[in-house]
DNA sequence: ACTATATTCAACCTAACGGTTGACTTTATG
DNA sequence: CATAAAGTCAACCGTTAGGTTGAATATAGT
């Protein structure tokens, strides 16, 4: 993932962390620092692969980070990329809160014309 | 979307709002209040049917509520189930910073028994 | 050099997703 | 009453997602 538009990363960090094992993945890498593919692996009931393309698509988003040396691979967390995802809530927020501000100003000076 | 874990809640509300135009509906509602479903659909490049879709993953996920009036169904945008999500986001990080806690406790102490 | 380890790549399968169209139900309206 | 309007339901279709297995690659250890 290569500069994209904010919607671009917004779909792409949403979707990632839509999937309970990747949400899972994320959890471990924050309790235990970086870990190796086959570590984190051995934690859930589904192949090495499987964990290996759901650490991809963490990595593709940026919400991890790799780090090879030799033959390992050392994953780690990145929780920048929940900073998007907390602004799109804040923002959706203050929109709704402005309507409601307009709402009741609306309805004060509906008072005063009567 | 009744009782489920809060994994599923999670899981299917970052789903829903992984969608561009779903997170788009979700931004109108919050601007405009209360749409009509035909409303919300002509603002969008895709059938009445798509959007309706769109309107019911939302509303399973209780992302929006809907109240039926005659043949109109008054749809309403509804931030609570965004909370879970930023719980989440909270956990993740206190998890995170619990650990960097303990190593550098550790590091302290290892100075000690040098 | 041989073998084991760490990991990815590629092909495949099934289920789910996002969209379409057409028919149907219910409610308003001339 | 006939017809238009508001929505949903159902079936279909191409694409994507999450999983599998088997092979390939690259590095480490003996």
């Amino acid at each position: 993932m290569v500069e994209y538009s904010n919607d671009i990363i917004l779909t792409e960090t949403l979707k990632s962390m839509s999937d309970v094992t990747r949400r899972s993945l994320l959890t471990r890498l924050c309790q235990e620092g970086p870990c190796r593919v086959t570590d984190l692996a051995s934690y859930y009931d589904m192949s090495l692969n499987a964990i290996s393309k759901h650490i991809k698509v963490l990595e593709r988003c940026e919400l991890i980070t790799r780090k090879t040396i030799g033959r390992t691979h050392w994953i780690e967390a990145d929780l920048a990329r929940i900073r998007v995802v907390e602004i799109w809530f804040s923002e959706l927020k203050s929109i709704w809160e402005l309507r409601l501000e307009k709402l009741t100003e609306l309805m004060e000076n509906g008072d005063k014309n009567d």
